[in-house]
DNA sequence: CCATAATGTGTTTATGATGCTCACATTATC
DNA sequence: GATAATGTGAGCATCATAAACACATTATGG
């Protein structure tokens, strides 16, 4: 890979960001200035985050973005989701060595390991809200760890 | 990233396939006949988990690749840490913004995260040991999970 | 003692996804 | 109809990965 990806970790400022300011009508201009980027990047994040069901944005002058449900209704499972990061790791797809019992099965084998990593990857996101976010945010010293 | 790395997915495999072969005094042409690729990355790798200290090779003539500790002692964990893999995900790096809370408190966050969700997603891959993943290999039908 | 044959590793090249930018279409307000 | 916002397609630069090559290191054994 070029690098790792930072999708999900922009996702999650852009949302944390307008979770913050979610009743000020807040445009990509605002949260590219949060995330100290071109407004074009944020809309192309934002615009998954939008097809996901999480944000709805208004279009023509004047329009903005909110949130789609409340913030502590979101968590950071769902916007690593919508914002389409790539797994965790990816299975090798060299051709079968037929000889080999190895090579004849361990394709199979790491697929079915895979989302099960994945997925238990994801529940620890989704045990953070977008109002845990905002809070931790809010107060950056006390620590607001939700329960295990 | 060009691709989501494979190293992991194919430390894996070599290390199945050594583990089932164990006794045999298999050397690097054999697993890249295994892995079908050459035998100078298959020992980029091979050096990697050597250094992890899962694997002993020794060299001159006849050299030969073995299992540094039983099977049932390794899990995908340990293949996993060696393969030096890159993590889950990555946390953006753009300045911060200092008029914006989100802006100067987010990276903070999400490094705090980012080892919670590593850690839990490295768990699953704890629970299978190369024996599993041996006899695996040799029952392709039978489902061999073991006790979540 | 030297040829052989294995591991170990530094360098290089090609590829391709990503980050980023620009241009422009779409949409809605005033 | 001018303005100003989102939405998106196209293209470029960058950079880690995969792959290939050359060669150093190490040990066997005739």
């Amino acid at each position: 890979m070029a690098t790792t990806s930072f999708q999900f970790s922009v996702a999650a400022h852009i949302m944390t960001a307008l979770a913050d300011h979610n009743d000020e009508h807040v445009n990509s201009a605002f949260l590219a200035e949060s995330v100290n980027t071109e407004p074009t990047f944020v809309r192309k994040s934002l615009s998954k985050l939008v097809k996901a069901g999480l944000v709805v944005a208004t279009r023509g002058k004047h329009g903005f973005c909110v949130l789609a449900r409340p913030a502590a209704a979101i968590t950071l499972a769902d916007i690593y989701r919508a914002s389409e990061a790539p797994a965790t790791f990816a299975v090798h797809n060299y051709p079968v060595e037929k000889t080999c019992r190895t090579s004849s099965n361990i394709k199979k084998i790491m697929l079915d390991i895979l989302p099960e990593a994945q997925n238990s990857f994801e529940q620890v996101l989704a045990r953070t809200t977008l109002a845990d976010m905002v809070q931790r945010v809010r107060l950056p010293g006390k620590q607001t760890r939700q329960a295990k």
